[in-house]
DNA sequence: TTCACCCTCACCCGAAACAGTGATTCATGC
DNA sequence: GCATGAATCACTGTTTCGGGTGAGGGTGAA
């Protein structure tokens, strides 16, 4: 028997999805919320195997909800609910903790699939959803030019936090010339100095 | 009907997973290749709705096919297979557009519900590698100390590549203040220098 | 009301980074 | 065989960073 709670500030929603789940057999409505408070509040006193979670509500993001209910709860699997199908958002969610996505005019089968893939500790994003997060994660890669093995490696070691002159020591080479590669970095990468550097490095995950 | 590849360099795997979808009505047998050349090789000329992938290879890195794969033949869901729980090659899979992962050691309706899934554009992480994939995301965050809200903004602005004299002129600051948070910055995260200062805060998604 | 912490500003100084320019060697491919 | 680009080294500046130190005002909590 899977107990599933929501939390939406649209009741037709929740009315939506109740509706929905009522004939199901191994699923038990846990409850509702409103809002983030009420639902943490909920969850003092009772318990729940699956959290349906609307990503947009008034005053707590859904997102920071999510976040605060693994830290406390992290046996309770969260099921990401939403009318839109932002990529950030989405991304967003499973870095903190979401097992899964899926939109509010999912048909019934679809829901339940995703209901039980979470509830198995499964991660499961429907169709829209899991385009739209592999769409995102392909936009946000920017056309790099290509860096020399050299080039990489002195990266690397900046990233690190070494200095040039220890950088020089490291790898044999003459501290003018590991100035250099940084130099040819800086102008490949079309970046100003090594904060944005390494930021662009990182989030492209050059090193 | 769902056409189904295999890509995995042991004879056992291939044959076992063979067996497994035999009898299954809507999923057909696309073929086998037992390394990267093989599987692309075969590609040229053919086609399939989902491939199922074994990570480790010899040769050519599953991931590195992946993401090849993807950049080709973006139509193709991937669906990773390993016999190892390894968060950080699940999550580069996926950044590399694997649709989903799961064990060799899944049961016959697990793998058909991933395949479903994954062909209809879904994500699905069984079970125990959708744990894996958050307790890999959970422990790869640091404790980290507290930063005030002013660190936080020039820590933002340094990432985006602003000098001392450029932040102090943006928030109308002096220069010396700047400097002073940023040395504080430098402090608190226990770094030595800008390049390990952005790298921990993008890493760590402080900005 | 202390105490802690944030925010602000200030100065000194050495080290590191950044800009510009130019050079040689070596391998690769056309 | 010659162009291209990687990899190496060199020198000269200017700017920025980072370490150390200190100080004053504000706020909020114990």
């Amino acid at each position: 028997m899977i107990r599933v709670f929501i939390v939406d500030d649209h009741p037709v929603v929740i009315e939506g999805i109740h509706s929905l789940l009522q004939n199901e057999k191994d699923i038990e409505w846990a409850g509702q919320a409103m809002n983030a408070q009420s639902c943490l509040g909920y969850l003092v006193n009772n318990t729940a195997d699956v959290v349906l979670m609307d990503i947009s509500m008034p005053g707590m993001e859904g997102v920071e909800l999510c976040a605060i209910m693994k830290e406390k709860y992290p046996g309770i699997m969260i099921l990401g609910l939403s009318t839109f199908n932002q990529g950030l958002y989405i991304k967003k969610m499973m870095e903190n903790g979401a097992s899964g996505y899926i939109l509010k005019n999912s048909s019934r089968e679809e829901l339940i699939e995703a209901i039980h893939a979470v509830h198995s500790g499964a991660i499961y994003f429907s169709g829209e959803t899991g385009q739209a997060l592999q769409e995102y994660q392909k936009s946000s890669r920017a056309e790099l030019p290509v860096l020399s093995s050299r080039e990489k490696e002195i990266l690397g070691l900046i990233a690190e936090g070494y200095t040039n002159p220890q950088i020089a020591e490291k790898i044999f080479l003459s501290s003018f010339t590991v100035d250099s590669h940084r130099k040819n970095l800086l102008a490949k990468l079309n970046v100003k100095n090594t904060a944005s550097l390494i930021r662009l490095a990182v989030e492209q995950k050059l090193i």
